[in-house]
RNA sequence: GGCCAGGUAGCUCAGUCGGUACGAGCGUCCGCCUGAAAAGUGGAAGGUCGCCGGUUCGAUCCCGGCCCUGGCCA
């Protein structure tokens, strides 16, 4: 029943990967690997729609909570970790299936992309930099130093242009400031892209956002600024949460954070569409297909 | 009924002391993306400037009337 290769769900927010991870996960004696960034953090889980673990019907899901809202999220440090689950499934002889939202930590996985090294004194050094005078000075040496990555990025893109620059520092060599063309996956992955049209997905999210509340957000929120959720640099910018943290300081009330999540939600969906839209290794299915498990099998070559 | 403010891009508003609307933010659309990626960023499409008439070589901007919105007074 377990196929010797990988399956990657991936799709926008809301579009239904979660629950047919689980359809499929069951048909195909499968595990679930999460590939998706902010579901990496301990505690975050009403907001960013963390599968409670009551709900995942004994299917074993791994990365999630697996970082502290304090720390950084690393696509480097997540593709070792990925990539480990994934082998570990397939040498117990089950199927691996990789399910998120995160564009660049699938492509991580899948794909031969090495990411150079770091340093946290040279970050630290270069963001305070970019703080401090600005973008267009960084710009300037970037494109002295290594004028390959300058013509590759946006003049204003501060946070590129930090990376870049110490990749330059820490590496001696120029960076790499575009995505390799992508040729057949690792893994002999089978890659599904699932998708629903705008309006029903706009009205999705928006259900989303308010269930959400209902659940029990805010107190979510409460207990990750007591725990430091403002100095988490990744964790502090889940979609939402600064929203809700507004509410809590009383800045806005409940409505205008909601109304102001569902409308980043919308522009990250956009986002990501942009992203899958043009791996054309991905099968392109919409999540609310009735027999989707079925139907992610039949293009992983079982049938029936 | 009277007075005041206002009717400019899908929305909220700038602006033109009369000479093809420099518009902005948000939204929409399209794109980029190698250690924060639910982040960061580039571009494009959108306007009979409420309606009718007048003055003028020329009006969104001046004048008159009308309609609509908000507020105040009665």
């Amino acid at each position: 029943m377990a196929l010797n290769r990988l399956i990657v769900l991936a799709g926008p927010t809301g579009t239904g990967k979660s629950d047919a991870a689980l359809d499929i996960a069951e048909l195909l004696d499968g595990e679930i690997v999460n590939a998706d960034s902010m579901q990496l953090y301990r505690g975050m889980d009403i907001g960013t729609a963390k599968l409670p673990p009551d709900a995942r019907r004994g299917i074993p899901h791994h990365l999630l909570d697996v970082l502290d809202i304090s720390r950084r999220a690393s696509v480097a440090a997540y593709q070792q970790q990925a990539r480990q689950h994934v082998e570990d499934i397939l040498a117990r002889g089950r199927t691996p299936l990789l399910v998120g939202g995160s564009g660049l930590y699938i492509r991580a996985v899948v794909d031969r992309i090495d990411f150079p090294g770091t340093d946290p004194l040279v970050r630290a050094e270069l963001e305070a930099e970019l703080a401090d005078v600005g973008t267009a000075p960084l710009f300037e040496r970037l494109t002295r130093l290594d004028p390959a990555a300058a013509a590759a990025i946006e003049p204003a893109n501060g946070r590129r242009l930090v990376r870049a620059l110490e990749v330059m520092r820490v590496t001696g060599q120029p960076f790499t400031a575009t995505l390799p063309i992508s040729g057949p996956p690792l893994y002999d992955a089978l890659l599904v892209c699932l998708d629903r049209p705008s309006q029903v997905l706009d009205e999705r999210l928006d259900r989303r956002v308010t269930l959400m509340v209902g659940a029990g957000w805010l107190d979510e929120v409460r207990t990750l600024d007591a725990a430091g959720l403002r100095h988490g640099v990744t964790a502090s910018r889940a979609l939402g949460y600064p929203q809700m943290l507004a509410v809590l300081d009383g800045e806005v009330d409940l409505a205008t954070a909601m109304a102001e999540t569902t409308r980043l939600t919308r522009r990250f969906v956009r986002r990501q569409r942009s992203w899958f839209g043009r791996d054309h290794r991905m099968h392109r299915l919409d999540g609310g297909l009735p027999q989707l498990a079925a139907a992610v099998a039949g293009l992983a070559g079982l049938s029936g």
